[in-house]
DNA sequence: CCGCTTTTCTACGTGCTGTAGAATAAAGGC
DNA sequence: GCCTTTATTCTACAGCACGTAGAAAAGCGG
C-alpha cells in the first residue's frame, strides 16, 4: 500500500514520537499550517489502511501506529520481492550492490 | 515509480521475452482485447520514466526494457530501504523473518 | 441548556492510469 | 508522384487516490 507525501509524515511522526497521539498534537508537530480537519481525514485514510489504530474510548481521540516503521518496511520490502518470480535472484543482486560494511553487518545478522 | 497494473504486466512481458518488440507483438502477448493505440501510450508512459527504450529507426519502433527486471527490483528494494533513518534496524528485521534455506543462500552470495 | 472542542460528512482540484478515437505521418506498390 | 495500408502521435475522458478543508453534527464542561 503505498503512501502520498502527508500521509507518510504523519506516519514519520507517529513513529518517531513514541505513545498515542491526539489529532491535534499531530497537527501542531506537523511542518506547515494544516486544518485539523485535515489531518483527521490522513489519520482516518491511514487507519483504514490498517496502518493506524485509533483509540476513540475517550475524547479526543488518541491515535498510533499499528507496527513499527522496521516491521512496516519489512513489509513493503516482501511486497517487493513478492512481485517478482525468482526471490533469489534479486536478493543476489542486491546484496552485490551493498557495501563491505553492510554485508559484514548482514553476516553478523545471520548468526555467522 | 510505482507502476499501474497495465504498465506492469507490459514490463513483465519485456522481461519474460528477450529482445525488442513491437506495439503489436505487445498487444498480441498481452491478455485481454487491447487498442494498438492503448499499448503505444503504456509504452510511451514507460519511456518517460525510463523504463523502457525505444528504438524508432525504423517503422514500426520496437521497445525494450531498459533494465533487468532484478536490477530494477533492486531498486526499488533500494527506494524503500532510503525511506527509512536506521537501514540496518530494517534489514536486521528482514533477515529475522527469511526461512534457514534462503538465510542459507544469502550467506553463500555473501561468500562464505 | 449553551458554548466550545472534536469528529464526521461532503466536496473539490490535481495528478496518474487505463483506455481508445481522431488526426497525422510514413512507407510501399503502381 | 499518388493512394492505400500501417504505424505513431494527439487529444480526451473516466476513475481513483490524495491533499486539502468547510459545514454539519456530536459530545463535554459548566
Amino acid at each position: 500500500m503505498a503512501l502520498g507525501d502527508l500521509e507518510r509524515s504523519v506516519m514519520d511522526l507517529l513513529w518517531d514520537r513514541p505513545g498515542p497521539h491526539t489529532a491535534n498534537e499531530v497537527r501542531d508537530a506537523l511542518a506547515g499550517d494544516l486544518a485539523v480537519t485535515t489531518v483527521l481525514t490522513v489519520l482516518s485514510r491511514l487507519e483504514k489502511k490498517g496502518l493506524v489504530h485509533r483509540d476513540g474510548g475517550r475524547r479526543p481521540h488518541r491515535y498510533a501506529a499499528v507496527s513499527s516503521r522496521e516491521d512496516h518496511t519489512v513489509g513493503l520490502l516482501n511486497e517487493v520481492l513478492g512481485s517478482v518470480p525468482d526471490r533469489q535472484a534479486v536478493l543476489a543482486r542486491f546484496l552485490g550492490g551493498i557495501g563491505p560494511d553492510e554485508a559484514a553487518a548482514v553476516r553478523r545478522l545471520l548468526g555467522n
